[in-house]
DNA sequence: CGAAATAATGATATGCTGTATCATTCTTGG
DNA sequence: CCAAGAATGATACAGCATATCATTATTTCG
């Protein structure tokens, strides 16, 4: 069974298991993302599943199905690129908490980590001493792939 | 002498040490960010320069002028929002280093900031970990203000 | 000064991202 | 089967951004 095939599984038993439906375009939606490391545009996916599966789908609906996969935490969305990417903890039946995004500016490849605690310890005590208070340690990072910096190289 | 007037002389200045100009058209773009403590969109820029000073400016002429204004280091953008300010340090002489960026997701004030180098340094290591490389630690965080926290209270 | 070059701005068209609204189809439970 | 609710479709529109070509303003230099 392929990589996406499993996680679309996982998904499907996921969202039973909180009484939502993954359906047949949701799980299209969902593979155009899982078959990709790059973030991919709501229009990208709708292009995807065309070319995929003969289906046309309008762009309002994959809009609804993308806000449907985020409120099942199976998709994340980029706001600084307007785009959107399968959580990379799609398969872990473990709850996962704020990720950040590391994209590379070069070929956007995109990378879901977790910075550890005390970074973001460090974090959020500086924005307490700018007056504010951290409401989501989400951060899209500006960064570049080994492979990018390599063949740079 | 306003406030905002004082930045746009400073602007001036800087702008002339480069060997570049800053236009009527420019000083009244960058007044419609410096009047604000909010971002604002390209769009909004076309309005304000509308309402204030009559001038019907060509949302183009504006994109125009933001990137002038950010080649200048006078203006960032915030990719997360699609919207404009002004430099916080558009009066300092000394350069500045890449900044963060706090946005209150209530009422949308944004206060430029830099974090501390050994925050930035445990991020750095965090991504370096991942197999990638710091490209830029501007960052756009996701925050609320302490009025508004208050607020809420 | 005046022509040529350069910089700045304008006009127009178009593309991408996203939402609002109302209609239709599908699914499910009684 | 029928009613209710969930999912999807169709259409229109708003906001952000760029491509391209035309025009105007400014500078340069003989
Ligand atoms: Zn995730
Ligand atoms: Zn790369
Ligand atoms: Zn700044
Ligand atoms: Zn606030």
């Amino acid at each position: 069974m392929s990589r996406v095939q499993i996680a679309i599984n996982h998904a499907e038993s996921s969202c039973k298991a909180r009484g939502a439906k993954l359906t047949n375009k949701r799980k299209q939606v969902l593979s155009g993302l899982l078959q990709s490391n790059k973030a991919r545009s709501a229009y990208q996916l709708v292009d995807y599943c065309k070319d995929e599966f003969g289906e046309t789908l309008p762009p309002m609906s994959v809009y609804r199905i993308l806000d449907f996969l985020q409120d099942e935490h199976l998709v994340h969305k980029l706001k600084s690129a307007n785009k959107y990417i399968a959580c990379a903890h799609i398969n872990c039946d473990h709850a996962h908490g704020v990720s950040q995004f590391l994209i590379c500016n070069q070929c956007e490849v995109v990378k879901e980590i977790t910075i550890n605690k005390s970074t973001i310890n460090g974090l959020q005590r500086n924005v307490e001493d700018a007056g504010f208070h951290l409401a989501s340690p989400q951060l899209e990072i500006n960064a570049v792939c080994d492979s990018c910096k390599n063949r740079a190289a």
